[in-house]
DNA sequence: TCGCAGATATTCT
DNA sequence: GAATATCTGCGAG
């Protein structure tokens, strides 16, 4: 009995699985240590309509993941050190990831420490962050997340709708994607 | 609390 | 060949 996150929970809006991520669980094996955290803060990105994504300028070899089918990984580096770590949702031929920004770390608490060099104040309170704490690189890139190899997703936590916080993503003050208003950043406190 | 350097894959000219 | 990027950590105030 497996409550592993089946494939057509990412083959939707790529804001509505962003919403529907909150408080879901995200785990990674690793060296045989199960590390584990409930997911805080996502940000939803789309593709041709969206000028803040990798995908607003169609496809390049980097972000063909985005336009694959759903529920793989997508990581790529950014700013010469940073890892980010993101989930392709929607239909294949169809671009749009999630990004995950935050986590609450349950499992594994001491392995994340050392992974983030000692620092236990921020163990995965950001997108680069998380990234070092479960030690996510080029190598768990385009994996299929709903299979329970290396990094997967399960159900989590009932969230409260009330407690879940929308804004403008971050760096992007402009965009209107699709005519709305771009609220497309979703937290929990 | 705030501002900026850091170091490289990818894309644009 | 050059510019840019979904950010973090550190050092100054």
């Amino acid at each position: 009995m497996t409550m592993v996150l089946p494939r057509n929970f990412y083959c939707q809006d790529s804001a509505t699985v962003a919403r529907h991520l909150l408080g879901k669980r995200l785990v990674r094996l690793v060296d045989g240590v199960l590390l584990a955290g409930f997911i805080r803060e996502v940000e939803a990105y789309f593709g041709e309509n969206d000028s803040a994504s990798h995908a607003a300028k169609g496809k390049t070899s980097r972000n063909a993941i985005m336009f694959g089918p759903a529920g793989y990984s997508y990581v790529y580096f950014i700013y010469g050190m940073h890892f980010m770590f993101n989930i392709v949702t929607e239909e294949e031929g169809c671009a749009g990831a999630v990004l995950i920004r935050s986590v609450f770390p349950t499992h594994g608490l001491a392995t994340m420490r050392q992974f983030r060099n000692g620092n236990k104040k921020h163990l995965a309170d950001g997108p680069a962050k998380l990234c070092q704490a479960l030690r996510i690189d080029a190598r768990l890139n385009h994996i299929d997340l709903t299979k329970q190899e290396k990094i997967w997703l399960e159900e989590g936590v009932l969230i409260d709708q009330t407690s879940i916080h929308m804004g403008s993503r971050i760096g992007i003050h402009y965009a209107l994607v699709k005519d709305q208003r771009a609220l497309l950043r979703f937290w929990l406190n």
